[in-house]
DNA sequence: ATTTGTAATGTAAACGTTTACATTTATCAA
DNA sequence: TTGATAAATGTAAACGTTTACATTACAAAT
C-alpha cells in the first residue's frame, strides 16, 4: 500500500459510484432509497431527518422520493430507485397490499416499512401504536364530558387511519357511546382537506363539541376553518389531533396532540435497514413505538 | 420495431439506470441532485416540492441531500452526487464563495443556485429580493411608530442574511433612525436559535418594541420564548418575520410575514436546470422574484 | 424475379469500477 | 545469500447499458 495509495491521494481520486454500483452486488455502494407520502407533513420530515442522521453516520446517500399519496407516482419512484440499484429501501406503503413493494421484498431487496406495514407478506416494520394513540385522545375527550366527537381522517385505504379509527371506536364503546358513522370524514391527508372537512363539520345542524383530527396537516387546516368563523377553542369546540409539532405551543390556542416519535422512527428504520442489508435472511422485525398524549389548551371540559 | 419491442413489453423489461448512467454522457439518464440547507424549514420544503413537481413531469428522479448548514456535510453530498453522475444540481450554497460548487460549475456540470448566489463565478440563480423584503417589513414597523427593532438573523456568512440586514439598515436610515448593532443577533437558523435569541432580547434592560426575525424557524422559536413569558403580542411586543406558512393564520396571534414564493422558486430552478442541461453554453440567468408583505395581527402601532 | 430503399435486428467496443487470480516486489529469518 | 512469506501491483473479465456501424428482413417498384 504505497505508490498506488499515494497516487490515489495525490490525484484526489474519487471512485465513480455509478460504476461501483453497476459492478458490485450491493453491500458497498451505499445508496438508500426513501419513499415518503408527503414531504409537507412535518411528521415525515422528522422521519427523513432520522433516516438521514443514521445514513450520514454510516456514509450512505439517501435518495428521496415524495409520492403525495399518488399510487402511480409511488410506483414510478419504486421503479426508478430499483433501477438505480439501491442497497435498500425505506418506504411508507400507500396501502397494506402494495404489490410494488411486495415484489421488491420477494426479489430479496432489503426493505423496511415505516409508519405502515404490509398485510400480505412478512416485512420489517417500524410504526407506532396508532390504535392506542387514537384511543388515548378520544378517551381524554370522553373523560371531560364530550360525547359528540367528529373524526377528520385521512383516506381509509391508508392502514394508519384504519387503526386510528379502531382506537376511536374502542374508546367510544368503552364509554358506552354509540358509534356514529356520520361523524367520521375522510378525504385526503393535507391542509386543504382538513380545512374543507372542518367546514363541513361546523355546518352540521347538531355541531360536535370536539374534533379529533388524523394528522398534522388536517389539524392545521381545521384550525384555519375554525378561526375563520371566529369560533373559540376550546370554549366552543375542543380539538386534538395526531402529531405534535415544535410550534404547537405557539398556536392559538396551544394545541393538544398525540405525539409520534418521527425522528426516532426514521433512525430506527435506517438502523433496521442496515441490519437487513448485512443479514438478508434474519427474521423480520416489527417495532411498535409508543405515542404520547400531550395536553395543552385546545380541549376543555363540558358539562 | 416488432419482435424486439414486443419482447420488451412482454418481459416488462426495465432498463437499468445505473448502466445507462455509466455509459451515456448525461442528457438521458434523468437524475437531478438537490442540496438544501434545512429540510425542517417549511420554506425549503416548498422549494423541494417545486423542484419535484417539475422533475416528475419531465421524468427526472431527484436525489436530495440535506446539509443542515454544515459545510463538511455539504461537501460530502457534493462529492456523492457528483460521483453519482447527476445530470445537474440545484443547490443553496452555504456561502457566496463556496469552492465545491464553483468547481462543479467549472467542470461544466449544470448547476443552478437557489435562494443564494455565488460571488466569485457566473452561475444561474433564482432567488428573492431579500433586501427589499426586509426593507418592507422594517419600513412597516417604523411606519407604525417602532424605533427599537431587534433583528434575529441567521449566520451572516449566509448571503441571504447579509441582504436582509442591508434592507433592515436602509429602512432605518430612511427614517433617520441610527443603526444599533446591539439590536442584531445572529446564530443558527433553527427553532432553538430563535428561542434562545428571543430570550436574550426579552432580557434586555431597554426592551425593543418589535422583533424582525430572519426566517420561519427563528420566528417560531421566538414565538415560544415570548409566550412562555406570557408577553402579549402585539400589545407588548410586535413581531414580523421572513417566510409565510399556510398555518401562520392559526398562530397566536395570526402572524405577519414576508412571503417568499418557495414553490415557484423550486419550479423555476428546475426549469432553468433543464434548460442548462439542454444548452450548456447559453448565457447564465439570474431570476429575482418578489416578496410580499403579509400583514396580519402580530404588529401594532405604538405611540 | 430482381432491385431498391427503409425498417428491423445484430455486433462489438466502451463507460469505470470490482472480482479473482497471477505476478512482481519487499521483508525477514535462517 | 537464499528461501519463504507477505505485501503490493498487474491483468482480464464482467456488470448492463449506449453508440456507431454492419447486416439482414421486408416491402413496394421495376
Amino acid at each position: 500500500m504505497l505508490k498506488v495509495q499515494a497516487s490515489i491521494a495525490a490525484l484526489e481520486y474519487k471512485p465513480n459510484r455509478v460504476a461501483q454500483r453497476l459492478r458490485s452486488t450491493s453491500k458497498k455502494t451505499k445508496l438508500l432509497g426513501l419513499i415518503i407520502p408527503d414531504i409537507q407533513n412535518p411528521f415525515f420530515v422528522d422521519v427523513v431527518r432520522g433516516v438521514e442522521d443514521y445514513a450520514y453516520q454510516h456514509n450512505f446517500a439517501v435518495m428521496i422520493g415524495n409520492f403525495g399519496q399518488d399510487e402511480k407516482k409511488e410506483k414510478l419512484y419504486l421503479d426508478i430507485l430499483q433501477s438505480e440499484n439501491i442497497d435498500g429501501l425505506i418506504v411508507a406503503p400507500i396501502h397494506g397490499k402494495d404489490k410494488g413493494i411486495e415484489n421488491l421484498v420477494k426479489k430479496n431487496i432489503p426493505v423496511v416499512c415505516i409508519d405502515r406495514g404490509l398485510t400480505e407478506i412478512d416485512v420489517d416494520v417500524v410504526k407506532v401504536d396508532n390504535e392506542q394513540g387514537a384511543f388515548n385522545a378520544i378517551d381524554h375527550l370522553l373523560s371531560i364530558g364530550h360525547r359528540k366527537i367528529a373524526f377528520i381522517s385521512g383516506n381509509f385505504k391508508i392502514p394508519t387511519y384504519i387503526e386510528r379509527l379502531a382506537g376511536y371506536k374502542r374508546a367510544l364503546s368503552d364509554y358506552g357511546v354509540a358509534y356514529n358513522a356520520h361523524l367520521v370524514f375522510a378525504k385526503d391527508t393535507d391542509y386543504k382537506s382538513g380545512f374543507e372537512i372542518a367546514n363541513k363539520i361546523l355546518d352540521l345542524k347538531e355541531r360536535p363539541t370536539a374534533i379529533f383530527s388524523g394528522n398534522n396537516l388536517l389539524t392545521l387546516g381545521a384550525l384555519e376553518a375554525i378561526h375563520s368563523r371566529n369560533i373559540k377553542i376550546p370554549e366552543e369546540i375542543s380539538i386534538i389531533g395526531f402529531d405534535d409539532m415544535p410550534w404547537s405551543i405557539s398556536l392559538n390556542p396551544p394545541l393538544s396532540a398525540v405525539r409520534q416519535p418521527g425522528f426516532d422512527m426514521g433512525r430506527k428504520a435506517a438502523e433496521m435497514l442496515y441490519e437487513r442489508i448485512q443479514n438478508p435472511n434474519s427474521k423480520k422485525e416489527k417495532v411498535i413505538l409508543k405515542t404520547e398524549l400531550i395536553l395543552r389548551k385546545s380541549t376543555a371540559r363540558i358539562e
